[in-house]
DNA sequence: TGGCAAATGAAAACCGTTTTCACTACTGAA
DNA sequence: TTCAGTAGTGAAAACGGTTTTCATTTGCCA
């Protein structure tokens, strides 16, 4: 897959060609320098706090499906209703430890699904193509902080 | 952690004292009698089909949360903004394939994160509390037809 | 039976996301 | 360089699942 500059005529028939856009590169420069998992509003107001004609929302989630198409960014979704959006580093793929109490989430630092994914394929005859898996939990801060309290 | 009928007085304390109601009865024959993963609107929709004065959605997403908080109902997310919901069989603890064609799942028969939590546990000093599982791609019908109308 | 807390339903509020539509910006061709 | 056409953008509206509100009903208990 090729990237190119936005508004270049390309030749290409795909469904869509794809492009980086203005507003595609502004919200990857984001996702850039943030370690943490954003959301598509996150990513809004960190723009609009620090660009002076800032990608409005709209162009934000438009943005964020494109750079998912690229493959430049991956889409978290916890089941809380927000789906959130992290950089890809190439041939990374790796899941979270997400704090229920603080939210913060951890990169765990490789893919524990992958070897299970061939035996899947045999027994179930099954194509994957895709998985979630986050682990939810408590980090050990907030561990400490509900000891200290004794809530639980 | 005791189920008791609904309207009851309990005097205990906890935080809210559990208890199955009316609603959440239905809701849970529903989900009793159905193999696959069924969302609050869903299960509005059978009650209606089948009741005389069937529960409102917003008991039913009410029960839901109820059937949940029990442990007799488990939540599921695929991160398509719809959630589910399924009965928990006791110490059944899976996950699900799910087809991205046709949005069928298959239960995968146990749990395949168990064995990880220990090692994460300790090395990451995480709380590990719950996490979600699910695998995407395409189920063994879904591929035949592809294959035969030479889509992809 | 009367009182009261819990349960319920309808409608409205919510909130993240998507769609619509008018307008702007860019590009390639003439 | 200008023109035409297409892609990108933003504001506002639409959407859809879920939650909240609030008035009403239900059923337990004294």
């Amino acid at each position: 897959m090729s990237v190119q500059s936005s508004h270049g005529h390309t030749h290409a028939k795909g469904p869509q060609s794809l492009r980086l856009t203005k507003g595609a590169k502004k919200v990857l420069e984001v996702l850039e320098r943030t370690e943490e998992l954003s959301s598509a509003q996150d990513i809004h107001v960190a723009l609009r706090s620090e660009e002076e004609s800032p990608p409005g929302l709209t162009t934000v989630y438009r943005s964020l499906e494109s750079l998912v198409q690229f493959g430049l960014v991956q889409a978290v979704d916890f089941g809380d209703g927000e789906r959130r959006y992290e950089m890809v580093k190439p041939g990374e793929h790796h899941h979270h430890l997400v704090c229920e109490k603080c939210r913060d989430s951890v990169h765990l630092d490789q893919c524990l699904v992958q070897q299970l994914e061939e035996s899947i394929q045999a027994k179930y005859k099954f194509e994957v193509r895709g998985h979630i898996l986050e682990i939810f939990g408590l980090c050990e801060n907030c561990q400490n902080a509900m000891a200290a309290t004794g809530k639980k």
